[in-house]
RNA sequence: GCGGAAGUGGCGUAAUUGGUAGCCGCACCAGACUUAGGAUCUGGCGCCGCGAGGCGUGGGGGUUCGAGUCCCUUCUUCCGCACCA
């Protein structure tokens, strides 16, 4: 308990001056009350022994072979930061908690684990600056975690704790790497196949017949050409086909943080983490081919069970749009062609001009000498730009001709090129086919330039703005003219494959996932390089453990920190031990053949995975966390299948949870899982926000500020400047004076204007956060009330999924809830005193309200409900005097989910086994109970209530009508005038109409 | 600009199918026990009104015997996306 409990503030103390027995006397029974009152609930010895107790006996170890339902329950596994958890954290654990213990008493076998994403940059910027390995830095806030978790009294399966960082669960993160590494995506079996199938095809049939997604510049060649290849061109050309592949790509470079970026990981042109800004740069790096798997993720949406934000948000993500992609070809170049993409493939006689991307790479040799400074002085111009001014600055048309023409492939009519920083790079082709009249961009554009707008439509109006209707018949078309847009659209699009020129095609948004990190604390690609190819190692050499190094900074040479490890090569086997063709592609061209020269070994991959590359298959290894044969057991993976209620936050939106989806699809491909959806139900809970509270300290006539602070409620009256206060030292507003002037030496004669004899603190809400001084602490919550108390609290505060700023204001109530709970258990002198015999009617009415209530609160994750439904139902019993074994019984394991604690003490009282709560039986709703034989009919007039009047339950709603109106009370209201009407719904409510 | 979520007492919230709006808790007020309370218990507590009564779920309109709940419209807040061809 707190020590302050026993401190009086001086104006408590001020009668009592001029008498010091009183004094004594006031302390004495200061204490002697706070003994008492502790006396009844010891929450702190009680929290203390079953949570000793779990540990010890390992009451929630999941089954492995089990006749019961699985039921897997899964938290977003946290980052262990240096901060340790706030009460934000443990929100959705606690949530999960609750729904694992009811599962277990609804006599399911549930796997709850718990784990860290331990690899991350805030450990090793850390280590940057302080020289500490970030593996020591992990370590400890790990510990800080667990101490943390264990405070609030979690059932989980610790036995099947993982972490990222640790070279037996990075092995397979490593492993799974291998696995994208040696497989391609066949679209005719719309899934990813081992690369010895592609490789076998080239041999025999060539290039011929494979549809593959893959690099845009893959080659065409026989059988005996591709045979003729050196084994490096071969090598070269297989990687653009592989699901992970080394490509120069444009990436988001934070030089600030030295390395690359995910696009999920750039908010607003800054990066996510700290801020900093990004820019394009072209470098080697290693990808995913997430983007194989478009239409898959995109459709696996509609199966699952998630927050519809959520799914909209990774919709968005993917986004897919239906249209055609267009060559237009350039005038005097018979080679070249400008490949566009447009979902109105329809409008095709509107384009009047073709717009380019400043970076599309046809720019150069497109700009005719006469347009070279003009171009020149635009591109140069862009670049200048920055993301950030070039996304807020969307309003400014600009823009260069080239000097080049297209012939337009429908009509032969010659438009010119122009480039435009409205046309991006990274979508579609880099490349627009402008039509002015339809597209309100161009329409700008061409309005600016100076160029024509066509209409197309006959009912399109072009006057002030553009059309984008799809109304109407087309004009100015020549082969749709008099056509509608669904057949135009079949038409144009015939017609363009007919000639070579075109074809339906769909696009998506998103880009492959770029999967390199030029850090040091994260997962080393098990990749080493031979002229300049990278080739996987063997897999008996698994994991490639990070090596040690001087500095947690890039080379001189600006390579990235990995670069540092001193002999850290890789030496092939002579002869290795080799099970199915893991490590090399074909038999012929192993580049471990012994063609190794000097002892050098060869040079590793420098850069390491990514964040999310532990995250995304981690729920698998729960299932089987200790196998150092495969990353689960295929025994395992097929008992627990898939995660039946997974919980997290909105934020792994588009990173997190659209990678696991990835990654799973790839793991049943390769027939290594079952399923095609990690998560069945995901809930998103919503985030706690910070309530800070601000002191005003009053300013004199010059605006400086004194030693003088107002009470809130007064701030219009005096010229004051607000000032964070710790949360920790106010309470429901009210500042605790005297641990203000010890918050800090210079408040230490802090004067006051009080309202009302207190200090009144204003309120902000903002995140919560230690510069804020608005941070509350699970620990100090647990220290003071209980880890029961901050559990149910946490669940009291409003619905689940929604945001809402933590107040502990409110506490108080579900402490006395838990406080009124045990005190049905005990007699006046807080002895444990329970009767036998037959529960009361009421009694069991009350039990029976409350097994329904929870049942359904729960199924439906509305804990916030139950616990004022608990509340209700400690009223009710303790109204009615109940002390009776049974009802208390089952009252204590329905409430056992969310008050683990109390509960377990209160099931040993009883006289059950220790433990066995857990694993309890949860009680059997019996509507009987329920039943009532009177029922209070609101009578309402017009829809307005008057009175209520009881009437049974047996009569039918002619019989109540007429009782109704036969009642005194009612005739009042009536007045003497007939009802027009009388509605009369059974159990529910009158209605007479006048 | 597009998409989504949400607006209910002083505060957090409840009302599962259209059927008594404000359950439960906090704060507040009054009382009891007390030399002494930051304990406990009892009662009160949407707004206006002495009362009878009236009004009331962001605003306006509609459907209905009956609307917090359904429909239209509008405002506000929060979140996500944003030159996506």
């Amino acid at each position: 308990m707190e020590d302050t409990v026993y401190t009086a503030s001086p104006q408590r103390l001020q009668p009592y001056a001029q008498n010091p027995t009183q004094l004594v006397n006031f302390y004495y029974f200061r204490i002697l009350i706070r003994a008492n009152t502790v006396m009844d609930y010891q929450f702190k010895d009680i929290e203390q022994k079953w949570q000793q107790f779990w540990a010890e006996n390992h009451t929630f170890k999941a089954e492995d072979n089990s006749t019961k339902p699985k039921y897997y329950v899964l938290d977003m596994f946290p980052y262990p930061s240096g901060a340790g958890l706030h009460v934000g954290h443990p929100l959705g654990y606690i949530a999960s908690d609750i729904f694992a213990r009811y599962k277990r008493l609804k006599g399911f076998n549930v796997l709850h684990p718990m784990g860290y994403d331990s690899f991350g940059l805030p450990a090793e910027q850390y280590a940057i600056q302080t020289g500490q390995h970030p593996a020591l830095t992990t370590e400890a806030n790990i510990a800080t975690y667990r101490r943390q978790l264990d405070l609030i009294g979690f059932s989980f399966d610790w036995s099947r704790e993982v972490r990222t960082s640790s070279p037996d669960y990075y092995k397979w993160t490593q492993w799974i790497f291998m696995q994208l590494f040696n497989a391609w995506y066949d679209k005719k079996a719309d899934a990813a196949v081992s690369i010895d199938v592609l490789i076998n095809h080239f041999e025999t049939e060539g290039s011929a017949g494979i549809d593959a997604v893959c690099d845009d510049d893959v080659q065409s060649f026989t059988a005996d050409e591709w045979r003729a290849m050196s084994h490096n061109d071969q090598q070269s050309e297989l990687l653009k086909y592989r699901l992970t592949y080394l490509r120069e790509s444009t990436v988001n470079w934070c030089p600030a943080l030295g390395t690359v970026l995910a696009n999920d990981e750039v908010k607003d042109g800054v990066s996510e983490r700290g801020g900093y800004p990004v820019e394009q740069k072209k470098m080697m790096q290693w990808s995913m081919r997430i983007t194989a798997y478009a239409e898959r993720l995109l459709q696996g949406l509609d199966t699952i069970d998630w927050p519809e934000p959520l799914k909209e948000m990774q919709r968005n993500w993917i986004g897919k749009s239906t249209g055609a992609s267009v060559k237009f070809s350039i005038e005097n170049d018979t080679e070249k062609v400008i490949e566009v993409f447009t979902t109105r493939v329809d409008t095709i006689y509107g384009v009047t001009f073709v717009v380019l991307a400043p970076e599309h790479e046809y720019v150069a040799e497109l700009t005719t000498p006469e347009q070279k400074a003009a171009i020149d002085a635009y591109i140069t111009k862009t670049k200048k730009k920055s993301e950030l001014d070039r996304m807020a600055d969307t309003k400014t048309v600009s823009g260069a001709f080239t000097g080049s023409y297209v012939i337009n492939p429908l009509n032969g009519v010659k438009v010119p090129i122009w480039i435009a920083d409205y046309v991006l790079a990274g979508y579609g082709t880099g490349a627009v086919m402008a039509v002015p009249s339809g597209d309100q961009r161009d329409y700008l554009f061409a309005k600016y330039f100076n160029l024509p707008i066509i209409p197309i439509l006959d009912s399109q109006n072009t006057e002030k703005e553009a059309d984008p209707t799809k109304e109407g018949h087309y004009i100015n078309s020549d082969i749709i003219n008099g056509l509608e847009y669904k057949e135009a659209t079949a038409t144009v699009v015939a017609k363009l494959e007919e000639i070579g020129a075109g074809k339906a095609k769909i696009n998506y948004r998103m880009r492959d996932a770029i999967f390199g990190r030029q850090r040091y604390w994260g997962e080393p690609v098990p990749v080493y390089f031979k002229d300049g190819l990278p080739y996987l190692i063997e897999e008996s050499d698994l994991p490639l453990v990070l090596p040690e190094i001087d500095k947690y900074l890039p080379t001189e040479s600006g390579e990235p920190p990995l670069g540092r490890a001193e002999g850290w090569s890789y030496k092939p086997h002579p002869n290795p031990p080799r099970e199915g063709g893991l490590n090399e592609p074909t038999g012929k061209v192993s580049p471990t053949g012994g063609d190794l020269e000097g002892a050098g070994g060869y040079e590793y991959e420098l850069s390491t995975m990514p964040g999310w590359a532990g995250s995304s298959w981690y729920w698998y290894r729960y299932m089987d966390a200790k196998n150092d044969k495969e990353f689960a057991s295929k025994k395992a993976i097929e008992y627990w299948k898939d995660v039946d209620l997974y919980i997290g936050g909105s934020e792994h939106a588009t990173g997190h949870l659209l990678y696991s989806r990835f990654w799973n699809k790839f793991l049943k491909d390769i027939g290594e899982v079952f399923v095609e959806e990690p998560f069945k139900k995901l809930i998103n809970q919503g985030m706690i926000q910070g309530r800070s509270n601000f002191v005003y300290r009053l300013l004199d006539e010059l605006g400086r500020g004194t030693n003088m602070f107002v009470s809130h409620g007064l701030t219009k009256q005096y010229n004051t400047s607000a000032i964070h206060v710790d949360v920790n030292i106010v309470e429901n507003d009210v500042l605790d004076i005297k641990k203000f002037k010890a918050w800090r030496p210079e408040f230490a004669d802090a004067e006051f204007i009080l309202e009302s004899g207190k200090y009144l603190c204003g309120v902000e809400v903002e995140k919560m956060s230690k510069r804020y001084y608005n941070v509350v602490n699970p620990d100090d919550i647990a220290t003071r009330y209980g880890a029961d108390t901050l559990r149910m609290y946490e669940m009291f505060l409003g619905p689940l999924e929604q945001s809402k700023p933590w107040n502990t204001n409110g506490i108080e109530g579900v402490f006395k809830f838990l406080r009124k709970f045990w005190k049905l258990f005990h007699n006046e002198q807080n002895q444990f005193s329970v009767t036998d015999g037959q529960p009361s009617k009421a009694e069991l009415k009350s039990l029976h309200k409350i097994i329904r209530k929870v049942e359904e609160d729960v199924e439906r994750f509305s804990f916030n409900t139950s616990v004022s439904s608990f509340m209700i139902a400690v009223n009710e019993l303790t109204d009615l005097k109940c002390n009776n074994r049974d009802i208390l019984q089952q009252m204590v394991i329905i409430l056992s989910p969310y008050a683990p604690h109390i509960c377990e003490e209160l099931w040993s009282l009883l006289g059950n086994a220790p433990g066995t709560i857990s694993y309890a039986l949860y009680p059997k709703f019996n509507p009987e109970y329920l039943v009532e034989d009177e029922f209070a009919y609101p009578i309402s007039i017009n829809g307005k209530t008057k009175i209520n009047l009881s009437i049974s339950l047996s009569l039918d709603p002619p019989a109540v009508e007429q009782f109704v109106l036969a009642s005194p009370d009612v005739q009042k209201y009536l007045d003497g005038k007939t009802p027009k009407k009388v509605i009369v719904v059974k159990g529910r409510i009158v209605n007479i109409v006048l």
